[in-house]
DNA sequence: TATGAATGAGAGTTCATTCAT
DNA sequence: CATGAATGAACTCTCATTCAT
């Protein structure tokens, strides 16, 4: 059975939370305290906890659109004619994401999602990376002893790098990205 | 004045006091909640605060050691006559110390430290480094558009990456810590 | 807009504490630890701060009644057509509130209010006070090198003085309150 | 047996502390937490302990020599041949010794001294007041209904008064002592 | 369903007092 | 005796989570 429709104003609810913790992401923080996530809502705590029981299950609706787009981009790797080239576009991609959503990580790296959903996201993303990696490998143009999930866990921490030094972080992701696609050439 | 020396109990339950830190740090927490720190070391709440007045002070203490270590591995880059081998050392060191040292990076990059011995091996550090960098530079051995900051950064960054993985981060960041050298090359 | 009023259950909550606080301060105790309070008045600590942010909120609550009451008194005072009378009648209030009220001396003559509420009725009973003061001075009834805020100070050193001997201090305070006022005649 | 006399460090010491905890006394703190007087006069706690067990017994110690100079005032009043003159004096004296020494005023209505020397002042004290006291009210010059605890009371009163105002309490303290006198008058 | 009051565990911090050195 | 390190209770304050309204 599909989940239920949800009431117009439970829908909006539900909006302006996610409005407020997408805000605070977007700030970098990722903390997310519920009861203030709440008070910047406009909404009461237990509004919250009913659409989010979890911090994790907030994290995961904030990071749905990010993880929507990125899925995009690894299909797009995926059917570049140039297998280099998709795989580049992929950690550029996924560097530029992460970049944007602190906590994007946490839920690409960490435990099994709460939401099936995100469950799903995940999973064919890491197949389709998978797949990129693969190609690129078979191809020649990236070194044979990275897995995919090397490969995530670099675009994590290329992430976290750039946001050690302050200010825009923009910049020196782009750098780093750059370094760690040539780190990754055999 | 040398510093007093301690009294065989005080010095005692300092080293209590370090060793639980130096657990939890180890253990992968850093927020060494100092309540906590006591309970596990079988002392006093007042203790802890009398040897560290604040986190950061327990922190850098507990980072001291690695940090000397790092120190000297930095100076014996800058002696070593070959310059891309010395830049190596240093970067190799480097990750292996902050993988077994969660919290480094924190001191590393962190505000200005409380501890004058602690700001003062942090800056002969970062002077040092920035040496084997420059060195490295004039080589050819090292891109030109990389700063000091963006090495400290990215070994952050690469100690970060093989953490999140799960189980034994070593073999990771060794990897990593390859893929950044490689990545480094002009 | 009127202050929100209280549900029924948070009422009753902000009544055990100013209870609990009533208590203390009438058993002499004005140090108020909040958490103690919190305890007997069987609430939790939260609770007490969320009705009084802190010590000096929540001894403004205790004693906003009694000052409710000695403006009141100041008022009737200031309305007496005899003015000496007037003036004997503020000052007999006055002693009688405070010696039933230990920490009304703090709000009185502390540090301003933290509550707009209480600075507003401090401000009258003032403003009130020392024009009593002045209509009886100008009758010719009392010394005219004595201030308002030396009368203040008085009637508290009166309550000091009479809580000194132990056991029921009512009986001395009257009698001193009565010292005071022939002291205080040309 | 006559308490043995100090070593010369001891008494050193003794003195040191005194010093500090006087200085803290005049300075108007008479909370005199034992940790802090150590401090400042440059000696462990535990030595502070050794010679004063209990906060009582140092601000007992403090008090000495005010509680002296009191007495000879009270004794002076006594051999006044004018009554009234006499009782004036000793509540001058009183007013302007206990203004200059918070905490005094403890030690001359608080509970038994620790201290035998101080207890058996203390009775000297009380017991010429009273008598100065009879004297002035058999000669018609004082209240009858007043006790000599009320007038010791009463100028602890007068004290707190007067250091309630902020800034220079001395001036303060005459006029209230000049009002006190006024209103024990028959 | 929405609200936000209540809860209470837990972190940080201070200080009187004891006791090993 | 002197020292000052150690202790731990007491207190303030915060916040995730529950639950009465």
């Amino acid at each position: 059975m599909p989940p239920a429709p949800l009431r117009a104003d439970a829908a909006r609810n539900r909006e302006r939370v996610l409005a407020a913790a997408r805000a605070a992401v977007i700030a970098g923080d990722a903390s997310l305290p519920l009861n203030e996530i709440a008070r910047r809502a406009g909404v009461g705590v237990g509004t919250v906890y009913r659409h989010f029981p979890t911090r994790q299950a907030l994290l995961e609706a904030v990071t749905d659109e990010p993880l929507a787009l990125l899925l995009a981009e690894v299909r797009a790797a995926a059917a570049d004619p140039d297998p280099g080239g998709g795989f580049a576009r992929l950690v550029r991609a996924a560097g530029r994401i992460e970049i944007d959503n602190v906590g994007f990580a946490e839920v690409l790296t960490g435990d099994d999602p709460a939401a099936a959903a995100t469950a799903a996201k995940r999973a064919e993303l890491i197949a389709v990376a998978e797949r990129v990696l693969e190609r690129a490998r078979a191809a020649g143009v990236v070194r044979a002893d990275v897995t995919a999930g090397d490969v995530q866990r670099l675009v994590c921490g290329i992430g976290h790098a750039a946001r050690l030094g302050g200010a825009d972080p923009h910049e020196r992701a782009e750098l780093y990205t750059e370094l760690l696609l040539a780190g990754l050439r055999p």
